[in-house]
DNA sequence: GTAGTATTTAAGCAAATGCTAAAATAAATA
DNA sequence: TATTTATTTTAGCATTTGCTTAAATACTAC
C-alpha cells in the first residue's frame, strides 16, 4: 500500500498515462453513462425480442408481443415501458389500442444487432 | 378472455402473421440469447468502461484500471471476470502481471460504439 | 524459506431486476 | 350508463447484481 490509495507498485505503471486516461475518461463521461443504459436495456433476453420485433414489424402493440413471446400482458407492458423510459422506443395510440415503434435514432444506433439477428449469424459471436 | 390465454380481441392481430412472428423468434432465439448476454455485460457504466479503456489501451491489469477508475482493485476484477466468462476479453500472463485486452470478435461487435465514445457524440443518443 | 506484490475468490449485504397477481385507467360499444 | 376491451400500474416476492471486506492463491525477490 502506498500513500492511502490501494494502487499496486508495478514497473509499467506510467502515473502520466493513467491521468491521461483518467481525464479521458472524464470528457466521456456523460456518453458512457447514456450509451451503458441503452445496451443494459437491449441486453435483456425478452427486451432485446421485443426490440427485434419492432425492427422487423415497424409496429406492435403490448398484446402482439404477449402472443408472439408467449407472456404476461403486464410483462411486456412493464418492458415496454423501460424501453419507452429510455427513449428507445416510442408509442402512438389509434383508439383504445397503443402501438409501439422503435425510435429512429435508435434503431440506427442497434441496427448491426438487428442485421445479425436477422442473419442469424450466432458462429460470429461464439467463434 | 378467449379459450384459456390471456391474448387480446383486437381487429388487427392476424393469427397467421402472429405464427410467422414466433416461428422466426424460435430461430433465432440462441443468437438473441448470446447476443443479449454480451450487451448486457457492455450495458455496465464500469464494464463499458473497461472495454472502452481496453479499445483505447490494448492491454491493461487490474491495477491499471483501478488506478484510471478510481475504484476498488476486487470490485474490478470480479467485473473483468465477467467480461472474461463471456468470452469478450482474455488475459495474458506477463510475470505476477495479468493483462487483459479485448477479444477481437467482440472488439469487432462494439466497435461503432466505441467510436462513438471517442467522439464523445452523445447528443447522437440523446437528441 | 519469508516477505512483498498482484491478483482472485469467497462471504455478506443492500439495491436493482423481472415476474405474477390484482387493482386501476381509459376508450369503445351495447 | 354499464360492460367489454386494451393497457398500465401497484404491490409483493424471489433472484440477480455490484460492491466491500477479508481470506486465499501465485509469483518474485531477498
Amino acid at each position: 500500500m502506498k500513500d492511502g490509495t490501494n494502487s499496486c507498485i508495478r514497473v509499467f505503471a506510467d502515473a502520466d498515462h493513467i491521468n491521461t486516461c483518467k481525464k479521458r475518461m472524464e470528457n466521456v463521461n456523460e456518453t458512457i453513462q447514456v450509451l451503458a443504459n441503452a445496451l443494459s436495456l437491449a441486453g435483456n433476453e425478452v427486451r432485446l425480442k421485443i426490440l427485434f420485433l419492432l425492427y422487423e414489424e415497424q409496429n406492435l402493440c403490448v398484446c402482439d408481443l404477449s402472443d408472439v413471446l408467449n407472456m404476461n400482458v403486464s410483462a411486456i407492458s412493464q418492458h415496454l415501458r423501460k424501453l419507452k423510459d429510455g427513449n428507445i422506443i416510442k408509442s402512438k395510440k389509434t383508439g383504445q389500442t397503443i402501438f409501439y415503434a422503435l425510435n429512429p435514432e435508435f434503431g440506427k444506433l442497434f441496427q448491426p444487432y438487428f442485421s445479425l439477428i436477422e442473419k442469424n449469424q450466432i458462429d460470429n459471436l461464439v467463434s
